[in-house]
DNA sequence: CTGACTGCAAATAGTTTGCATGACG
DNA sequence: CGTCATGCAAACTATTTGCAGTCAG
């Protein structure tokens, strides 16, 4: 089990919500891999190896995970609901591979001055921002290279 | 007419589509504002003027719009399926105020030096980002803080 | 004129809700 | 054990598609 995995069922109960096995598995797959994944596609990997579990949970499941910050979304893979396991670093951002899906985390994004000059300029009070970068991973360019020679 | 209207239809020309009476309220309809709109209110707003404009043309129009690059979606905004008339500068980004829905636009990012380095660091090649600030406007934070007082 | 465009209705996809049963704590 | 959680089916919302009539160029 990953540190995120065990950190989000703790957190899960502290939440004041029940720690099923369905939960632990919707949890096991978000956690187990570095793509981001839809509600549909949690459900598929879920349902491998636990048929018995419906779609209807998954979404309920997502819900509370969101709500407790848990997961994040991802905007720029193209769905908008799209989630991927809360890494345990606090503010962060996503740098997306739009061939696999595949995602790194970053956390300086160095924005606070822009955000401080915008805020200035257009008397706006500024509480956030959503910062993405969309690639192509190594592994990923390097097949498109061989594909296309 | 304000400026951006003129080129979309224009461009909209250029790109072999037809300008017809529907098109054009449409485009009206998104120009005529600096909030982000849903389908749904773009259809509500062209609606009003234009009662025979079905649901269905609205959607196949965003669609030729965005294809054209003539539209830019919003992310931050909650719908991720939210429009802006594209301005004319080129490169630029989103500052949405999360109560009323009006859209600043900026233009300088200074995103290319954590593009490089982060391209340096996890071997991607990166092809753009998603950045968009969050906050309230001047009015909007005012009608708040009138609210709580 | 003619192919592209529109509006309608129907199909489809995605998500939420109500309810009886089941299981965590 | 009580309550919260689950699974099913059905409802609902959002979006897409097929088709016959219409219109911009």
């Amino acid at each position: 089990m990953i540190y995120s995995e065990k950190i989000t069922e703790q957190e899960l109960r502290r939440g004041g919500y029940k720690l099923t096995p369905q939960r632990r598995a919707i949890i096991g797959a978000i956690s187990g891999t570095q793509e981001h994944l839809t509600p549909a596609a949690i459900y598929k990997r879920v349902h491998r190896k636990h048929p018995s579990i419906g779609l209807v949970t998954v979404y309920r499941t997502i819900d509370i995970l969101a709500e407790l910050d848990l997961i994040c979304e991802t905007h720029a893979g193209g769905s908008c609901r799209s989630y991927l396991m809360r890494r345990p670093s606090g503010h962060h951002h996503h740098l997306i591979c739009s061939e696999c899906g595949r995602v790194v985390d970053f956390t300086d994004c160095g924005l606070e001055k822009l955000e401080r000059r915008l805020s200035k300029e257009t008397s706006f009070k500024i509480n956030g921002h959503l910062l993405e970068f969309i690639g192509q991973c190594l592994e990923c360019s390097r097949k498109q290279k061989e594909k296309n020679s």
